[in-house]
DNA sequence: AATTGTTGGCGAACGAATTCGCTATTCCAG
DNA sequence: CTGGAATAGCGAATTCGTTCGCCAACAATT
């Protein structure tokens, strides 16, 4: 039986995506320089990948230059919160809140982070009075 | 060239996990039956992911008694901490806070979640001070 | 003990993800 | 304009996750 697609970006996607976020629209090689730093896939594999995500609408090409360009279809901002939402439902039964509650507490954040949630939160108790 | 593996539990794993986390120590005919009201697969399939899962150790059996009984191997704070760390990992470039500030912008928590998060934030900023 | 149903497990089959070899296209220096 | 280098792309091969069919082991009921 058919499985269904994924919905979600898988690693080397993500990847990839990382790195257009980083540096912004990139050649192929361009990227492949970068993903070398991490791995050592050819660049073959990285053209390949491109074309794959291409495929999924994750990046856009330019192919009126060359050679073509890559830029990330989907901002880093929404592709997190597709990724959250899904870890979400998939292991804390939907409930936000008890992530959040574990993400604070299993680690320590900085100073400025803290500041900046709880300045969040503020806002959130206020708004919702 | 291999694929090394995700670490991370699967889609099914997770699912077969929640239900063990829920209910306790099951047999498989339990267990498949909880995973019947969402999903419609076979038997066979719910007794080879068990397989599957046993021989990855995310749950153990007991074989000595009929029918055999499965509980999980790790506990669901664990295992949602690991997905959370990989997550934070491979999409927020490891900033814990950066998820925390999107988890509490993008959804809405129960006020009584809220009240949590505050009371655990007073007491990190607190024993940070 | 023979029949019938449940339980457990193996191995085949499929799609998705990832890898790369090889070919084709394009670019550029001479 | 031509040869060598870089770029683009196709298709095969491999691995993992998931599914199920089929058979064996076991239990229960007549």
């Amino acid at each position: 039986m058919p499985r269904l697609p994924s919905s979600q970006p898988t690693e080397v996607e993500l990847l990839i995506l990382r790195i257009l976020w980083k540096h912004g629209p990139s050649t192929a090689r361009a990227i492949h320089n970068h993903l070398a730093e991490t791995r050592e896939t050819n660049y073959s594999t990285t053209v390949k990948m491109l074309s794959v995500i291409l495929e999924k609408k994750l990046v856009k090409r330019d192919e009126t230059v060359r050679p073509q360009v890559f830029r990330a279809a989907v901002t880093q901002g929404r592709a997190q919160e597709r990724m959250l939402k899904d870890l979400v439902k998939k292991a804390y039964d939907g409930s936000m809140g008890s992530l959040v509650l574990q993400a604070l507490s299993s680690r320590k954040s900085s100073p400025g982070e803290l500041a900046e949630i709880r300045s969040l939160l503020n806002e959130l108790e206020g708004g919702g009075k």
